[in-house]
DNA sequence: AAAATTCTGTTGCATTTGCAACAGGAGGTG
DNA sequence: CACCTCCTGTTGCAAATGCAACAGAATTTT
């Protein structure tokens, strides 16, 4: 596989090619479905890129509940770097969701400043700057719909996003509705009787992920 | 004030400010405890960074409720880059919390190359990447306490949390028990009922925002 | 086609949570 | 001191939520 094909590396031209890997110290490895791509007790230091496939970064809680932090693919991020410190973390973990290919690089690589002060040092850092802003933002969305108290503001916030994107009052959610109670933290069969009090409101109409706003 | 107090600008050469006043166009403004810093309905495609004092991104909800989003101070920064689609934002905005100074910046500065190639875009792209990376993980943070179901298991998160911080089970919370519900997104009567509970049970001790762990 | 798995949908019940309202304490200010 | 404001703490009650358990539909695998 061609560095270039991952989009931290994009930019880069192929004859600096050979330095960045001696640079960045990168480590690319594939994974299957189920498998643990990462844990965060044991992972030294190191930053994960997507570079194909997707993966789910994990909890489970006191009481053996696994619960989804981020679902992550193509191009995003992971790593202890955006994440608490490493002593903490406890029952956190990276698993393959579609068959994945895992670019792992030492953070240092990144944060540092190259000695060999290649110019293309400068053009990864760009495109990490561009990748951690898209993870902010996304983390963003999610935390201003877990911040309303009730199921229903959650979900109107939520579905009010999805049909802004849409730019219509009809869309379709991109995840099941299991996936929907997970993402908003709620038990689902709560979720699925707040969605039917919705609409027996008359405040959207849902037929399975298709969800109409009526209001 | 000289450009370089303000981290973004860190290691740029004084004789390059200039060049990057022009570059960058940032604007500084001061806003006094109470003041509106940024209306996201309005907000431009400008992105904040504050040089001094704190601010908090607040939403207000359909009852009229003011939820913290996020709570911003020195170097930290805030703008549409990192949140909804400008469109969508309803109810966002910026409040100063504490007399502060900020720096408006056209995102396009920092998201396109510079078409001078100066060699301080460079610098500032990567104390840019600093900033949001540093965001981005206390946005994880957050939602790895939200994302617990209970009161509870909010509070054990965070408690557990902020215990390994201090690396000992006493510490002192850095905020009111007000701040606190707000921060868990819960009622405050509720949460304080959940203290006492747990303080019954013998899981934890506390006085005002002292916490010891006992388990 | 049959089997297995995941998704969707439902219900009863106990518990948790939010809401509204009140009250004392701490700290600041004129 | 008197006044004000914010923080902490409490309670009753209604409503929302989680939990457990079940069942049919849809989808995937064998």
């Amino acid at each position: 596989m061609k560095i270039e094909e991952v989009f931290l590396f994009d930019g880069v031209e192929e004859s600096d090619q050979a330095r960045m890997l001696a640079c960045f110290n990168v480590q690319r490895q594939k994974f299957r479905q189920g498998e643990t791509v990462c844990d965060f007790e044991r992972a030294q230091g190191k930053l994960g890129i997507i570079m194909s496939g997707s993966v789910s970064l994990i909890r489970v809680d006191a009481s053996g509940n696994r619960v989804v932090l981020e679902d992550l693919s193509e191009n995003d991020v992971f790593g202890e770097m955006f994440a608490f410190e490493s002593s903490f973390i406890h029952g956190v973990f990276v698993e393959c969701e579609k068959e994945c290919e895992i670019a792992f690089i030492p953070h240092e690589s990144i944060s540092k400043r190259c000695e060999n002060a290649c110019k293309c040092h400068t053009t990864v850092v760009e495109n990490m700057f561009r990748v951690v802003t898209k993870k902010a933002k996304r983390l963003s969305e999610r935390i201003e719909v877990l911040s309303n108290k009730s199921i229903r503001e959650k979900l109107m916030c939520l579905f009010s996003m999805y049909s802004q994107r849409a730019g219509k009052a009809v869309f379709e959610l991109p995840f099941s509705l299991s996936y929907l109670a997970e993402y908003i933290c709620a038990d689902r069969s709560a979720m699925m009787r707040e969605l039917r009090h919705m609409s027996d409101e008359g405040i959207i109409k849902n037929d399975r992920r298709r969800i109409e706003m009526l209001i």
